[in-house]
DNA sequence: GCCAACGTTGGC
DNA sequence: GCCAACGTTGGC
């Protein structure tokens, strides 16, 4: 069983969004990232833990435990000339992006990147590192813990 | 809106 | 294969 941090602008798909769908279940549509998307590709495995994060907001945190709920498979925006993540370059028989279905757990109260910055046992998750702006990250264990477990 | 950091593109 | 230019992310 591996951890992910997954990032989401909520003006996108926020935490209530994916509550409000079926079985509180989304496709993680829209990566456009090599790295990113190996990660679901390679990485992941149905019943991962992941951390839901809002990005790109007034207060960016983790605001919910959330699982993987499907193997990867291709992303059909990507074939959308109407979608934003519309992408010309890739075909349907070599599809170039794919992505997971993620499944909210629980909601918890916005845990803030000031405060995940507050604690030193967190210093080294990738999400706190400088520069970063990788959409999806692994997530060491002690860390999944440490902010799961306080839950 | 600014800007640092990083990824991608394309000329050579 | 190098690298400058450009685009994007995302916190502030």
């Amino acid at each position: 069983m591996n951890y992910w941090l997954m990032k989401s602008e909520p003006e996108e798909c926020s935490v209530d969004d994916v509550l409000a769908a079926p079985d509180a279940t989304v496709p993680w549509v829209g990566v456009r990232n090599y790295q990113a998307r190996n990660f679901m590709r390679d990485g992941m495995q149905v019943g991962d833990g992941v951390l839901f994060y809002h990005s790109s907001c007034a207060e960016p945190g983790i605001v919910a435990i959330a699982r993987v709920a499907s193997g990867a498979y291709p992303d059909p925006t990507q074939f959308d000339p109407t979608s934003p993540y519309y992408d010309a370059k890739s075909k349907r028989e070599e599809p170039r992006w794919l992505l997971v279905d993620v499944q909210v757990l629980k909601k918890i109260s916005n845990i803030t990147l000031p405060t995940l910055r507050e604690r030193p046992e967190l210093a080294d998750m990738l999400v706190l590192k400088k520069g970063n702006r990788l959409s999806i990250t692994p997530v060491e264990a002690p860390h999944w813990k440490a902010i799961v477990k306080a839950k």
